[in-house]
DNA sequence: ATATTGACGGGCA
DNA sequence: GTGCCCGCCAATA
């Protein structure tokens, strides 16, 4: 049997390394994915936690589709430069097209 | 130990 | 159509 409860942010750190490269992904998406939408902010809690250098949390965006300002003291300044080098195209304010760059799940 | 916050999202009034 | 409130988990004060 399984502990009381596995660690969530498994769950999120499962799910946000399934993303592919040159994609982005919401926290809301990845919150439906692990099971409860409203996990959002836990999903958010984990990529700022971001144990793990393997889960690419410069993919993960808000709903609006704008990086993470709070990634690191330059901001999403580096973020931005990332998802660039990924092919995913970053506006000024650090804003990614949605409907082109948001992950289908598959 | 408890309370509040925190990278959000969705539902209801 | 807009605004406000609630929910979830973990970490920090």
């Amino acid at each position: 049997m399984k502990n009381k409860k596995d660690n969530i942010f498994e769950e999120i750190y499962k799910i946000v390394k399934k993303i592919p490269c040159g994609k982005v992904a919401t926290y809301g998406q990845i919150a439906i994915m692990i099971g409860n939408p409203r996990l959002s902010r836990v999903v958010g809690y984990a990529m700022s936690s971001c144990p793990y250098k393997d889960v690419p949390c410069h993919r993960v965006v808000n709903r609006f589709g704008e990086l993470a300002k709070t990634f690191g003291e330059n901001g999403s300044e580096e973020q931005k430069i990332r998802l660039e080098n990924e092919e995913v195209y970053v506006e000024e304010s650090g804003c990614v097209d949605l409907k082109e760059y948001i992950w289908n799940g598959k």
